[in-house]
DNA sequence: TCTCCGATGTATCGGCGCGATACAACTGGT
DNA sequence: ACCAGTTGTATCGCGCCGATACATCGGAGA
């Protein structure tokens, strides 16, 4: 019941300003993570529908359940806020906890980190570099243990693969740096600050 | 009918050897790409079962329809390929072309290029190296304009995933330049030999 | 020797996310 | 006046995931 699941967070994040209609919101999840990672309308409706049950979210506008027959316009639903939504918001936001370093949970609590406080973004930021520092080791102790199974370019994709992930955390380490040197939140500018 | 899925795809190639156990083939595709990337059982039965039926792979064993009462093994069921399953690979092979370049089809192609010919590899690598260009325009396209629109953070973000992106392109760069010098397939240790 | 633990192994269930698809209305260009 | 493109809501099937359950076997330690 408690378990707010990604997709969830990242709507309330987006719906946080002000509201918007669920052709908007897919829109602005596309910008925000990039052109890839947009989620689909197969799950934006249904995550939509989930949140209105759960009472996080009110839908406004002229909704289909009020005909209006002579005007005869189109259902155009305004999603927005509840108080409920907004208090999941805040508590979810202080939460780093609980496989907040997945790959997909990742950058949508990093996308966030403007309305989080410091501790919760150091708490985040190096969670997910210990779970990349693991990986760095599987994959490391892998290539060195298939040196003669496999071919040269299984073992080119690995060396890639392990690159990236070096990236990432050194990209991790920045951050951490620049979070630490800037205990205010606001490290570069207008982080934490309302807009 | 005819579209073979990427699952279908990696574990065709992975039976390409020899006969694998359901529980073999999940550890050989996490090994084989990383341990992320590692498929659920929750995927990789059901997917069996479908091969089963398509007809392209076959399971030998002590199945549970041959009870043996006494001595009372349980199923440990062995798959391997039928020749249409052999064929199926072949052609999948050859054929570069519809989406192998999406996140997940990439790398299980890619880590079927020692089975291939050269031309097949560098048609796979320039169609994702083009696929990523586009992403690369859009995301910094999408940087210029938010320029005020947006917090700190999500401006990071964003130049994160540039920065992956261009780093991929120079990694295909250099994988296209070494395709292109040594024609005959073999560009470094024995990626087009048998083993 | 007995016992328990971890690796091997097969299997299913509920639920979520995706791609495709359909439909409707407004907007602007030619 | 028309047609194309954008905004907008909605559903269906299906693949995949995480969790879970259960069975067997080898070996390490009491």
């Amino acid at each position: 019941m408690a378990k707010t699941d990604v997709l969830t967070l990242a709507i309330l994040g987006i719906l946080r300003d002000r509201p918007h209609h669920g052709y908007q919101i897919r829109k602005l999840l596309g910008v925000e993570l990039g052109p890839f990672r947009a989620l689909s309308y197969g799950s934006l409706y249904p995550c939509l529908r989930r949140m209105v049950e759960a009472g996080l979210i009110e839908a406004s506008g002229d909704e289909p359940g009020n005909p209006t027959p002579a005007s005869s316009r189109r259902a155009r639903i305004a999603y927005s806020l509840t108080e409920a939504g907004r208090a999941r918001l805040t508590t979810e936001l202080a939460n780093a906890g609980a496989s907040s370093w997945d790959d997909d949970a990742f950058d949508v609590r990093f996308s966030l980190f403007a309305h989080t406080d410091a501790a919760t973004r150091l708490r985040i930021l190096e969670g997910r570099r210990s779970r990349l520092a693991e990986r760095l080791e599987e994959v490391s102790e892998g290539l060195k243990r298939m040196h003669e199974r496999h071919d040269a370019y299984t073992a080119e994709l690995q060396r890639h693969g392990l690159e990236q992930v070096e990236r990432e955390i050194s990209w991790l380490d920045r951050l951490i740096e620049n979070e630490r040197s800037a205990p205010g939140g606001d490290h570069h500018g207008s982080a934490s600050a309302d807009h």
